[in-house]
DNA sequence: ATTAATGTTCAGAA
DNA sequence: TTTCTGAACATTAA
């Protein structure tokens, strides 16, 4: 897995800031105060990713796990601004001097897990494996009795972690299935389309470092924009020119309250 | 000035 | 058990 410029980050904690903010502040479990209790002066063992969590893990064998949901973003320098700030790790001993949560709609969460915690939770099976470490006749499994449209489902966390919306727009174009037929009437060969497909945009799509959108908000650890946008076939293309079949032009509808993104022509 | 939209997910209800 | 709806929030574009 590629860990990018957190993959590198070693030192102690030095301190743990909750900057003054004028809006309502993000939730932070069990409690700011257990943060600092637990996580000051012990050692950033590791910074890791869990389908869309990140997971810091320190030397007391704790885990602190930022779940930044729709805006939110974890950066070692420089924020996109100062207001959306929401905590800040100092870090004694470069290389990074800081872990930075920024989050512009607050809806993020960060937590604070013991292990046992931790494999509780995992055990409980809210989140389901990576999508890069799922084995395919797993994924086949969690999916091919499923009665709802594939697109949808495939943003299902519990199936499998770590794709998102845009994403599972871009698989289902990538594989000429459209996204809305039923999971249960996709064969076996179609879902090894899906699991290939889910496997090399995701991973492509890290290499460029993710997708940043017009809004702008998702930047990278360096609060660099990322490059995948440049390579959507479908996403936020509405009413644009399919690459695929060249003929028709891209459609937006809505599923469960999410964006979809596809052409009706090869998407079948 | 409203409304709808945004790399999301959670509880609660049908 | 599975599936759907609405809410949490800040900001921008139409």
């Amino acid at each position: 897995m590629r860990r990018g410029l957190f993959g590198t980050v070693q030192g102690t904690i030095q301190s743990i800031v909750q900057p003054p903010s004028d809006y309502r502040p993000i939730s932070i479990l069990p409690s700011f105060k257990e943060l600092e209790r637990r996580l000051l002066g012990t050692k950033i063992e590791s910074v890791d990713r869990l389908g869309k969590r990140v997971v810091i893990q320190n030397s007391n064998d704790d885990l602190l796990v930022f779940q930044p949901k729709m805006a939110g973003l974890l950066v070692s320098d420089t924020p996109p601004n100062e207001k959306h700030v929401r905590l800040v790790l100092k870090i004694a001993n470069a290389p990074s001097e800081k872990i930075i949560y920024w989050d512009q709609r607050g809806l993020g969460n960060v937590k604070l897990f013991s292990r046992t915690e931790m494999e509780e939770f995992l055990r409980a099976g809210s989140i389901g494996p990576d999508a890069l470490s799922i084995e395919f006749e797993q994924f086949y499994l969690a999916f091919r009795d499923c009665k709802r449209p594939v697109k949808p489902t495939l943003l299902d966390q519990s199936k499998v972690a770590g794709v998102g919306n845009l994403y599972a727009s871009e698989i289902v174009h990538a594989c000429r299935i459209s996204p809305l037929k039923n999971c249960n009437e996709l064969g076996r060969k179609a879902w090894r389309k899906i699991y290939d497909s889910m496997r090399s945009i995701l991973t492509i799509a890290i290499e460029h470092e993710g997708s940043t959108l017009s809004d702008g908000t998702y930047r990278n650890s360096k609060n660099n924009p990322g490059s995948y946008q440049n390579s959507h076939k479908v996403y936020d293309r509405a009413g644009e020119l399919c690459f695929t079949c060249g003929k028709n032009l891209i459609e937006r509808i809505v599923q469960s309250q999410r964006s979809t993104f596809y052409c009706s022509k090869c998407q079948k």
